[in-house]
DNA sequence: AATGCGGGGAA
DNA sequence: TTCCCAGCATT
């Protein structure tokens, strides 16, 4: 087995990946559309997640001027269960600004494509690479774990410095690729598969032959890890408030987390309250309300980034004229099987699922 | 430069 | 549990 020259690592890398390639659905059927569909998908979600939610959207909306003409409620229930809403509301608002300014079809300058709502720096070289073949080297978590290794780079690579310093040197490699698209997906799908965050798989690599953290026997403390913040714990009660045989649900602002989604009344638990005080208060708060509480439905935990939460679920009969009804959000009346109308927050699909049951 | 943002897959 | 994922917008 010769070794190979050194430095040829990037033409090595394009024919591993034209070999190992997975068969995904915006690499079946190539367009400026469905690649960029497919990168806001991508942002922060894995391949396997994204996959179906893909296939349903471009179903749905083909294309930038069906996505633009679509209210922005059916675009956030095509997006449910996906999360980063923020996602779908840009990719919503830029939908706007391409079938406005450039006649439906995504622009093909890097400086265009960067001032559209959610194009950030890797987004906006995804695109231009990839469906457009233009030679802007993306740099994502995938490229800063590769090269964090293959450079053998000690420090935190999410750093500007770092960062930078990789995606330079990675302009220079790709300005000498034929295929740009084939280079960036490549690293990623490197990255993805081979180089994995632990248990990386050095015997397939197609890089292993000049990687400095393989040769020195750093793999296994590359990239270096920085410490993690403590996760907060939330406490929440919510009323489900029934009224001939509906209840009631009530829109989020579009600037809030979860934006544009629909829940029940409900909030944090005070000091010194019970949690069914703090249905009924948040339940008079939000909506203007006077409810009391039937029994506890349940107790549902769940995940967020950035917060734990313990949600309890009331059901509550109504101590007024639903005419009271005050609230500056949309609100609506809807039965279990209306649910399938309205995006909700994944926490509140497990409560639907309780709630039929009994 | 830091921070907030959801949900899921995998070990 | 814990880590991490084809990052962006805001401050």
């Amino acid at each position: 087995m010769s070794r190979r020259r050194p430095g040829t690592w990037p033409d090595s890398l394009v024919r591993w990946y034209r070999r190992n390639r997975r068969d995904l659905p915006w690499r079946r059927e190539t367009t400026p559309y469905r690649v960029w569909i497919s990168e806001i998908m991508l942002q922060q979600t894995q391949v396997a997640t994204v996959v179906p939610y893909f296939e349903r959207f471009v179903a749905r909306f083909p294309d930038a001027r069906s996505l633009a003409a679509a209210d922005v409620a059916d675009v956030l229930k095509a997006w449910e269960g996906l999360g980063y809403y923020s996602r779908a509301r840009n990719l919503h608002r830029a939908a706007h600004v391409v079938a406005r300014d450039c006649g439906g079809e995504l622009p093909c300058s890097v400086e265009q494509l960067a001032g559209l709502p959610g194009f950030g720096p890797y987004t906006t070289a995804a695109v231009a690479s990839i469906a457009f073949g233009l030679p802007f080297p993306v740099v994502d978590g995938n490229v800063l774990r590769v090269f964090s290794r293959f450079w053998a780079i000690a420090g935190d690579v999410r750093s500007t410095r770092i960062r930078e310093c990789i995606r330079t040197r990675l302009a220079d490699a790709i300005a000498s690729q034929r295929s740009p698209s084939d280079f960036n997906q490549a690293l990623m799908e490197l990255g993805a598969r081979v180089c994995r965050p632990r248990d990386p798989d050095c015997g397939g690599c197609p890089l292993a032959q000049e990687c400095e953290a393989l040769q020195r026997g750093l793999t296994r403390d590359l990239p270096e890890r920085q410490q993690r913040r403590r996760i907060p714990h939330l406490r929440v009660a919510v009323g489900v408030v029934w009224n001939n045989g509906r209840f009631l649900i009530a829109r989020r602002g579009l600037d809030q987390m979860l934006g544009g989604l629909w829940e029940f009344p409900g909030g944090k638990r005070e000091r010194g309250e019970t949690l069914a005080e703090t249905a009924v208060r948040e339940v008079r708060e939000e909506v203007g309300l006077d409810v009391r509480v039937v029994r506890r439905v349940c107790t549902v935990r769940h995940g967020y980034s950035h917060f734990t939460v313990t949600l309890t679920v009331f059901e509550c009969e109504l101590r007024c004229d639903p005419a009271q009804l005050r609230c500056t959000r949309p609100t609506a009346w809807i039965t279990l099987a209306e649910t399938d109308r309205y995006a909700f927050p994944g926490v509140n699909r497990k409560i639907f699922a309780v709630l039929r049951r009994c």
